[in-house]
DNA sequence: TTGAAGACCGACCAGTCGGTTTGTTATAGT
DNA sequence: ACTATAACAAACCGACTGGTCGGTCTTCAA
């Protein structure tokens, strides 16, 4: 019986390892041979649940960092006032941030900048995402719009597209900077600009 | 005397074309084979000039890319509006970014992105760039308050940060979605944040 | 009991990587 | 004219890359 857990952990084990291995390394950095190593499985193991590197790549973002990245953002939006709960997100954000996530930033940004030019299938997956993010939080503009918590005179679209390049850009600069007070700094402007999008 | 000419054609031919590659493709995965090949060189010339493929990504990035980014960004900010000039350099960098712009974003912030976590000597070189264009844009904050063209309730070190931050951000989110309109919707929401540190 | 299939192993492959070494040519200084 | 040195050229190296393949073991249905 446990066989069967056992099968279904080296598939798993394979995808954390191989996540772990991605975000400290970029993908194409990532080593097979490591991951391997890191497992304790063999080749034809890995082979045998994915047929090629790119497979294992795709898998790794469609079941762990798309669903990590997501699941914290949507609850934090059931709100008709989207410039406080984003703020606390924010704030909750710099709390909660590791030191791994300081030197290594946001694995759905490195994926993007490293593979974006170079493959499609990584680039329509992080797009995607991306345009989750943006369009659900144009609605939540929205929403606080109609709430009278957000200025009727701002435009949803392109400060939803600004919240989330922005967001994107304060992780960055982060791990260029290795130093968490430079992301607290980030932050306070960050929130700075939120809250004049009030009435 | 058109072989001195040479000798430092050669220098400059290979810096010039590993910035290319780099651009395109990352350091790391960057290949001294397909430099030699495209300049025409043999690997004795490359590793004349260069001791090791890590002082080369070392000279692209101090000898073209910082110096390309910056000149631009220097001559725009000598004003006692940095709002304005600020929201100018938005405006033209929309005009003049190229569909390999869009592409392949900002050669900077790509190395950053790939190299931080991993090689001290490109960190500190990103880092110092990017200080220098933090402290450039705080102080032409400042100035616009002296002026009485920027608002004295807002941080300028915050903002500052913020602004650098949404900038590296905005090029990155256009690089994975490689779509010109939404540069274009983002740098209007941009120009709305900057107008709105008025006083 | 037998046979089929999924899960896994590890030796092996061709190719590429950055880097070294040895050798040649051209030029500048004396 | 002679020599030292810069500026290359190209063969070569071991390490490592992703990927393949023949074979083994376990499990389960018939």
């Amino acid at each position: 019986m446990n066989v069967v857990v056992k099968q279904e952990d080296s598939r798993h084990r394979l995808l954390e390892v191989a996540a772990a291995e991605i975000y400290e390394n970029g993908y194409q950095a990532a080593s097979i041979a490591t991951i391997l190593t890191k497992t304790g499985l063999s080749k034809g193991a890995l082979y045998h649940h994915f047929p090629k590197k790119l497979v294992l790549g795709y898998a790794v973002l469609d079941e762990i960092f798309i669903p990590n990245c997501m699941a914290r953002w949507t609850q934090a939006l059931n709100d008709s006032d989207p410039i406080s709960s984003i703020s606390a997100f924010l704030r909750e954000g710099l709390a909660c941030t590791t030191d791994e996530n300081i030197r290594l930033g946001c694995p759905i940004n490195n994926l993007s900048q490293e593979m974006s030019p170079i493959d499609e299938g990584f680039r329509q997956r992080i797009n995607a995402a991306l345009t989750y993010w943006r369009k659900s939080t144009e609605e939540a503009f929205k929403r606080g719009q109609q709430a009278g918590t957000v200025s009727l005179r701002i435009n949803t679209v392109h400060n939803a597209t600004f919240f989330v390049a922005s967001m994107e850009g304060m992780i960055g600069l982060t791990k260029s900077a290795q130093n968490r007070e430079l992301l607290d700094e980030c932050t306070q402007g960050f929130i700075g600009y939120l809250e004049g999008l009030r009435p």
